[in-house]
DNA sequence: CGGCGAAGTTAGTAAGTAGTCACAAAGATA
DNA sequence: TATCTTTGTGACTACTTACTAACTTCGCCG
């Protein structure tokens, strides 16, 4: 009988283990926040040793931070896409190049990337608990930081009215404490979100 | 030279212990959260000990779900306030009797009374920290429950339809997280929410 | 092979924390 | 005054947690 192996997990660049860890911490803190969630459970499902954790990142809290700008940067990418291709969206609708058509179509493009993201219910988790650590200097700053971009991106991309705009993001946030407090069904999520954004 | 005395501190009845620990709690969890708000600290701010205050409440989740109650109680009754006595808002605006003023006059008078809400920062930050401990299932349950009562209240109060209500509580949120991240300077807070508000 | 840098771990620490328990003391009541 | 209820505390426990230090092991390059 042989004596047990330790399966011989293979080795990866420092690089990859942070990012794996960021995706782990984006997750997790998304459901304990920045406080109720523990270092120990971030590395196990990364499948790394905890202290292995601070040779990656300085501080917990940076780890935090780094969610926060992966979040974002997720964020704006859907709205990139839907942005640059408002006719990959599943419904019909006028569909006309990417940046040229009317803005009602370009809003009604990212109103349909806010409802895909949605379904990725740990970015609409990690949002709210981001918000809430911003009583942390570092953390307000950081999320200030993006926010503030994300509201120029889709000013950008949308062409929208700074009132058009405004009534986007409160719909928005809505969204993220309904979806929070849980009240939408994975299901319906999609109609749900919909008749919330106003469009149809 | 008289040995240094301990000054008497009253004695007062549970209830009222509960009441001040519950305010406590609420100012404390606010800008910590659940997880990142210690016992310890809500004792100290109220000056009993730590342990009483597990006399006074079996468990912290039980006296966070007891802050969250305090933290609607009280938006429900400034909406109450709001919509009793329109004329009460500082501004102009035709007074109507109460409950019977056409529907965007109603609607008016609520915004006015979010608008002053949101001077008590506190309400708002914890508001963010119930929203996002709502993973937890006890939790979950009764802001939800609060949630929808605030919901019902307001359509029966403001008499709005389903659209406007929801465009309300929308805007609400909104203000929620943009006073969380911490760009409205206390002093135009009251005419940013006007504008946010979309009244005037 | 040999040695060297980078990946990764084991063991440990100091501080903090929710919750318990036995007891003290204040005030009401008789 | 004596007793009893209720308010309140000190001392403690069992456990968690962020973070450190010292060591090991992998894989690459000459």
């Amino acid at each position: 009988m042989a004596i047990a192996q330790r399966k011989p997990v293979a080795r990866q660049s420092a690089e990859a283990r942070r990012q794996q860890l960021v995706e782990a911490a984006l997750a997790e803190f998304a459901i304990y926040g920045l406080h109720g969630t523990s270092t120990e459970r971030i590395a196990r499902r990364v499948k790394i040793s905890q202290p292995y954790v601070f040779r990656l990142f300085p501080s917990k809290k940076d780890l935090f931070l780094a969610a926060v700008n992966q979040c974002f940067d997720r964020i704006e990418a859907a709205f990139q896409a839907a942005a640059q291709d408002p006719g990959s969206i599943k419904h019909e609708g006028p569909r006309g190049h990417p940046h040229q058509g009317p803005v009602d179509i370009r809003m009604h493009a990212m109103g349909h990337a806010y409802a895909g993201l949605l379904a990725r219910r740990e970015l609409v988790l990690f949002q709210m608990q981001a918000y809430a650590a911003c009583s942390d200097e570092d953390v307000r700053r950081t999320v200030s930081r993006r926010w503030q971009g994300l509201v120029r991106l889709v000013t950008e991309l949308s062409g929208g009215s700074q009132e058009q705009v405004t009534v986007y993001f409160a719909r928005g946030m809505l969204m993220n404490v309904v979806a929070s407090i849980g009240m939408v069904p994975e299901k319906v999520g999609r109609e749900w979100a919909h008749k919330t954004l106003g469009f149809e």
